[in-house]
DNA sequence: TCCAAGACTTGCCCCTAACTGA
DNA sequence: TCAGTTAGGGGCAAGTCTTGGA
């Protein structure tokens, strides 16, 4: 049966039907979608098609409460001098405009029906009123915006925005009250999130302008004047949507750029910035993975019974005994009892008898201590601190709920042990006798020897002084430098090619044999049901990889035996049989609050844990994904009073309550983390309320530009136009501390979730990131389809993708051959052009008659009538086109990570019902699992388990 | 109330199978 | 058919957020 005629949701845990409800006035959606009440349907609701009607003008900036600040006016909405050309990537990108007119535009018809910009993508907020065309069924899209959820702050001057196409821009991020709002207000802007407040319209045309920078610390640093976009972190090109025209422009106004284009542009030339914040690698450089040939799991060791256990590994949970009892090292006895798991049961049975997955959530009467005492707590903080007290739910993954009523499964499966090269290092020239666990070691350093890790001073002194203990106080090998691990790397070299040099019989039956030893270990059966589990592998003993300058870098992962491992199972279940003879697991629980099945403590940080979970496609992880997008989507209902409520605050007069509401504006329109405290033993990364002095530069009038690495190291370079008051209290925040010292000393995350949620229930800083990125794709969707080829629409598809992942910063490394690639591009177009101008010769003979001679091969060629010359020659410019487009696309998208946000940010229903009304196949745009028998496969796991989940239903 | 443990979710890179075009 | 490209899965690091104990 069509997942379209599964009733998607059941919002149980809503008080009103699903409004992600779409219409289109230009192609009537299917019959099909108009199924039963029950059915979800894409419809915008009619109180949003009201909404829309109210909006007048080609500017949604009309009803906006605040007026927009008055960014740069004119169509060159390009900031002066934000853009520096400088690097040969930005050069090209701008040779390689973008057509825009591939991209559909929404005509700018006054038929939206709901201007609010607070339920639109921050980036779109500023957009004009390029009025989507109404879903026939009028119904609110996902995050359909309501009147009553306009944004009143952040609003950008659509008109302005629309004249933005350059790269850098800033962003005006304005709050305006929300008594503000008129109804004729277009501020939508404070409703959408920020890349939607610009004119979509000209966000499309800018695509060529959006540069990624990829910058890790790790990697060198970035030029100050280098301008290359490639090089500036994705929020710097956030709707800059500067039609190729525009780029030429040369307007100044920073205002009327898209949120992106305003960060680093304007101040990215500003190299001071640049170069000061820390690590700012050229975004060609690879991350501290980059280049690494060695396979992860290349380096064995004997299968010796070193029993480390850790006693320093800390028990996981000390209540579990609530929901479940917990037993040491269980008996074997038990395993009499098993069966294993793959055999238990097959798909089909598995649903056929057991009970649907949507009750796992439920919390079970039998649940015991724990939870009785965590849903009083729970209670009890609810009804007194928030006003929502009504929602007394228990999120899945709190630890507080039954998750499960059975669980089997088979346990986890162990790297094989080492097997001994014994190639010799050298040191001091002379080759060097290792034992089987030293060269273990030496051969982990050796096989990262071309990468940039082996150049990290960090990264050997950790590998040097963990690889000295083993090596003993005594051994011949002292110093490092002495050491020539050559030899190693190039056995290591020779196994590579070795294996590249299998014929495909020998790769099939080594992955033949691989998979029969593992798949007992891929399923586990949670209350009947069989499920992929996810990492069913324990990690393999390495060098510890962390990204960006982690101090730990380098340190040995020693190998984890089953003694480090605490297995947790359904009572009265057997226990999984440990796979390495004479030892034996750490601890078995049966504890049903929780979705792990394994967990032991992290080598490298002991007070961590490395799970195994079950797969993204299974029920668990499908429902908690529900309930994320759920609450995304009540945000929407929440938003404006949140905006009201922090844009009151900017000017309060407790700087605890200010903090709160500067942090808070810059979560919700920056898509900022939240920002954790870190301990010193981790990379010195930052987010929101972990932002330092040095990290944000006040820019006279009203900007802000932000430089900091955040997570993995990634830079987020962007300059933006906040609201005076926001910009006012940064400086005020930042006054009388130096670099390093928080900007934000009154606050934590702790305290800003706990203010969110007496905002909304469950809210919290996150929600805000998964609020504008699935806002972002809708009304990008929703405003930019318009009929045409399956194609186009796709076109329109990625492209919202790719704002949505520029919004998160979503970076990724150029690719080893996209220059190799471009090059090929470029010949190829040169190729063909060559052709085109001697077919144009040749149409001129053949048209006077003349002969054409020889061709390139030295035979004469064939005389060809004038219609087939021309016909050939069109050919040859459509193949161009062609090409342009594609050479554009990779450009584009060359540091930019779109599996990021469609994996975790971008609710599937948004992406389902545009399918179903625009007639595109999901599996377009989701890969199809048919292992799980269902069209959207693992390629969403939200979408797929919020499917499955409710089809169980 | 604070803080660390604990339990997830998010995020980037590598590998490889599948796809594409010559 | 084959080489080059793309996209998804796997791996694992690095975040967020809740819970529970002192």
């Amino acid at each position: 049966m069509s997942v379209f005629n599964h009733t998607l949701y059941d919002n149980d845990d809503d008080d009103t039907p699903l409004s992600f409800k779409r219409s289109s006035t230009s192609r009537p959606p299917p019959s099909k979608q108009e199924g039963s009440s029950a059915n979800i349907t894409y419809v915008r609701n009619p109180k949003a098609v009201a909404s829309n009607q109210q909006r007048n003008g080609i500017n949604g900036a009309s009803r906006s409460p605040l007026p927009l600040k008055p960014q740069s006016t004119g169509s060159n909405p390009r900031p002066s001098g934000s853009v520096q050309p400088n690097s040969s990537v930005e050069r090209s990108q701008k040779s390689n405009t973008v057509d825009k007119s591939k991209l559909r535009r929404p005509h700018v018809e006054g038929d939206k029906s709901d201007d609010s910009d607070d339920d639109k993508p921050l980036a779109f907020r500023k957009k004009p009123d390029t009025k989507l065309k109404k879903v026939d069924t009028g119904g609110e899209n996902a995050y359909g915006s309501e009147d009553d959820h306009k944004p009143h702050g952040m609003n950008i001057n659509s008109a302005k925005v629309a004249s933005n196409n350059s790269t850098n821009k800033t962003v005006l991020l304005k709050t305006a009250p929300l008594k503000t709002l008129q109804p004729d207000d277009d501020s939508d802007d404070d409703h959408k999130p920020l890349v939607q407040r610009f004119n979509p319209a000209k966000r499309a045309s800018n695509n060529s302008t959006n540069k990624p920078v990829l910058l890790k610390a790790a990697h060198k640093i970035v030029q100050s004047n280098d301008d290359s976009e490639d090089e500036k972190p994705l929020a710097s090109r956030l709707p800059t949507n500067a039609a190729p025209k525009s780029r030429a422009s040369t307007s100044d106004s920073e205002d009327e750029k898209p949120l992106s284009a305003r960060f680093s542009r304007g101040t990215a030339g500003t190299s001071a910035s640049i170069s000061n914040s820390k690590d700012k690698l050229p975004s060609n450089n690879k991350g501290p993975n980059n280049n690494l040939s060695a396979p992860r799991n290349s380096v064995k060791r004997p299968s010796d019974n070193n029993n480390q256990t850790s006693s320093a590994l800390k028990k996981a949970k000390s209540s579990d005994a609530s929901a479940s009892g917990s037993v040491k090292r269980e008996s074997k006895d038990d395993d009499n009892n098993s069966v294993p798991v793959e055999r238990k049961l097959t798909p089909g049975e598995s649903s056929k008898s057991k009970p649907p997955v949507k009750n796992i959530v439920k919390k079970s009467p039998l649940s015991v201590k724990k939870d009785n005492k965590t849903f009083k707590t729970k209670t009890k903080k609810t009804m007194k601190s928030s006003q929502f007290s009504k929602s007394l739910r228990v999120p899945p993954g709190s630890g507080g709920g039954k998750k499960w009523s059975t669980l089997e499964h088979n346990g986890v499966i162990f790297p094989p042990p080492y097997n001994p090269h014994g190639v010799k290092m050298l040191y001091n020239g002379q080759p060097v006798e290792l034992t089987p666990e030293e060269e273990e070691v030496a051969t982990m350093f050796a096989v990262m020897k071309d990468t940039e890790y082996a150049a990290k001073k960090t990264f050997v002194d950790n590998f040097f002084g963990d690889w000295k203990k083993i090596l003993g106080k005594n051994h011949i090998i002292k110093k490092f430098e002495l050491c020539d691990f050559t030899p190693i790397y190039e056995w290591h070299l020779r196994e590579k090619e070795k294996k590249k040099q299998m014929t495909s019989e020998e790769k099939k039956a080594l992955k033949e044999e691989k998979l029969k030893q593992e798949e007992k270990y891929m399923w586990a059966v949670v209350d009947g049901v069989r499920e992929k589990v996810g990492n069913f592998r324990v990690e393999p003993p390495g060098l510890f990889r962390g990204r960006g300058e982690h101090p730990k870098m380098g340190k040995l992962k020693k190998r984890i035996r089953p003694s480090d491992i605490t297995i947790n199972i359904g009572k009265g279940t057997a226990v999984p049989e440990c796979p390495i003879e004479g030892e034996s697991w750490k601890e078995v629980k049966h504890d049903n609050t929780v979705t792990w099945l394994a967990f032991w403590n992290d080598p490298i940080s002991q007070k961590d844990f490395k799970y195994v979970f079950l797969a993204a496609s299974s029920s668990l992880k499908g429902q908690s994904d529900k309930e994320k997008y759920e609450k995304s989507r009540k945000l929407k209902d929440h938003i404006h009073n949140i905006r009201v409520n922090y844009t009151k605050d900017f000017k309060s007069n407790d700087v605890s309550k200010k903090q709160i509401a500067v942090a808070t504006y810059l979560i919700d329109k920056l898509a900022l983390r939240a920002g954790n405290e870190k301990d010193d033993d981790e990379a010195d990364t930052v987010g929101c309320c972990t932002l330092k002095v040095d990290n944000v530069t006040c820019v006279p009038p009203n900007k802000l530009q932000f430089d900091f690495l955040g997570k993995d190291s990634i830079r987020y370079f962007n300059t933006v136009e906040v609201e005076l008051p926001v910009y006012n209290a940064i400086e005020e925040f930042r006054t009388g501390k130096k670099d390093g010292d928080p900007v934000f000393d009154k606050l934590d995350t702790t305290k800003l979730n706990h203010h969110l949620k007496d905002l909304m229930p469950g809210l919290t800083a996150k929600v805000f990131r998964t609020y504008n990125a699935s806002i972002t794709l809708d009304a990008i969707l929703h405003e930019e389809t318009e009929d045409g080829t399956l194609l186009e629409k796709i076109a329109v598809y990625q492209r919202a993708n790719k704002e949505v992942a520029i919004i998160c910063n979503h970076q990724r490394a150029v690719s080893k051959s996209h220059d190799t690639q471009m090059t090929k591009l470029n010949e190829k177009i040169d190729e063909l052009k060559a052709q085109i101008d001697e077919l144009n010769k040749d149409l001129g003979k053949v048209k006077r008659g003349k002969p054409l001679g020889n061709g390139a091969d030295g035979k004469p060629k064939r005389t060809l009538a004038p219609e087939a010359i021309e016909k050939k020659i069109s050919q040859i410019e459509t193949k161009i086109e062609k090409m342009e487009m594609d050479k554009k696309t990779k450009e584009d998208l060359k540091t930019v990570a779109l599996g990021t946000s469609k994996i975790n940010y971008l609710d599937p229903r948004i992406t389902v019902a545009w399918c179903k009304t625009h007639e595109v196949p999901i599996e377009k745009v989701f890969q199809q699992d048919d292992s799980c028998e269902v069209w959207m496969g693992n390629g969403c796991r939200a979408g797929f388990q919020i499917l499955r989940v409710l089809a169980s239903g």
